[in-house]
DNA sequence: TGTACATCAGTGAACGCGCGTTCACTGATGTAC
DNA sequence: TGTACATCAGTGAACGCGCGTTCACTGATGTAC
């Protein structure tokens, strides 16, 4: 019964890493039977604990729902991060490979993308949630601020609304096309290329050069 | 306690449009507390009648969430085909007032568009429901492919590709800055504007010629 | 190094609740003659 | 036009269930001396 507490040296009755694998267990009830299927007792069960015990951990079942969203856009934020080289790079590279890592979440991150963006929780409804939040937007700010000093002074358009229109489009393709659950739209291309596509398109609208295909 | 039957001549026992008024009840539900708000229970005291009514309309609870999408998919059909003029009209305007209409519905019918969009019930699931999802896509895909028609013909690209990305990036748009719930991130510009300075750009970056701003 | 004690992180039993669903029923409505 | 009867669309009570949460508890751990 109490095998769980055997594996990897945990000893029984002190579990030693409780709090990481109620949000782990949340994550794959999410995955599997969406936001609603996420119970307290459930989560409990799968980490092998007592229905009390969560309560150590979580005031209650809207923080678990909370700190499920928050782990989220950490992770979020860190993926988009390091889908960008640190220095050097051309903006538009960056874009794309920024693009495909957003895709990239959406798919392998099902339950995360939809607590993240489509859940009962929302951002303003706590500090540390939309400060991570507002850092993977930024990479995207940033890389766009790049674009903007790079294109020809008559033809800038504002920063900020090009990263906004790239996130759009990214969310946009990977909310209806890419997402790693049943709400996937079958398209008769890979994602990926769609949102490669779209957003040379778009940039070539504001104005900026492309040299080849 | 039966007030409910005595208005606009409905008399006692039986209700006279009870599935209607329990797809309203669950409509008004989910936009007060989201997709997992919504019980059967409710529902039926919302119509003014037993627990057990509900059952003579619909099989289960998933089978009146169905119906929900299903009237959703229709709506938006609608809203989206009623938003283009019958004949003339610019194919460029025509997508401009599409991408309105897109950010209208979520912004007044967020229990709709989430239980489109994000909820557990998908398509796929219903043949009727997938018609009707197709049915507002082909709008798009309508308007895009006279704009295809439009363009020179070395400039062409696919207008299904066409209808892709404007569809993506109405929906990014309306999920993340234009929905009706709390889930909205606020931006400093009408979504409204934001989604046509992109499609705007986007046609520019096809090589669509632009007259005026 | 050993011991006493405070604190921490679990247990397990219980609770109240509201939900989904079923059932035998009954009042209202529509139809054949 | 009236009547008998089938059918339809409700009722109301009940069920089993699983959930969220609380409680007094106890075993394990860390620390001061």
């Amino acid at each position: 019964m109490n095998w769980r507490n055997h594996q990897r040296g945990k000893r029984g009755y002190h579990h030693g890493n409780l709090r990481e694998a109620l949000l782990d267990a949340a994550l794959a009830l999410i995955a599997e039977q969406g936001a609603e299927g996420m119970t307290l007792a459930e989560v409990a069960r799968m980490a092998g604990v007592s229905t009390a015990a969560p309560y150590r951990h979580f005031r209650d079942r809207d923080a678990l729902m909370v700190e499920v969203a928050k782990r989220g856009f950490d992770r979020f934020s860190d993926t988009l991060r390091t889908a960008v080289p640190e220095e050097g790079g051309k903006p538009v590279d960056s874009l794309n490979r920024i693009g495909r890592a957003y895709l990239q979440f959406a798919r392998t991150e099902p339950a995360l993308y939809s607590a993240m963006f489509e859940g009962r929780i929302t951002p303003t409804m706590d500090g540390s949630l939309s400060i991570a939040a507002e850092r993977a937007f930024g990479t995207m700010q940033d890389i766009c601020q790049q674009l903007h000093d790079d294109l020809p002074e008559e033809k800038r358009a504002p920063a900020l609304m090009m990263a906004l229109h790239i996130w759009a489009m990214s969310h946009g393709i990977a909310s209806l096309f890419a997402r790693g659950d049943r709400g996937r739209r079958p398209i008769p291309v890979p994602a990926e290329d769609l949102l490669e596509a779209g957003i040379l398109i778009y940039l070539n609208g504001l104005g900026f050069e492309q040299n080849g295909v």
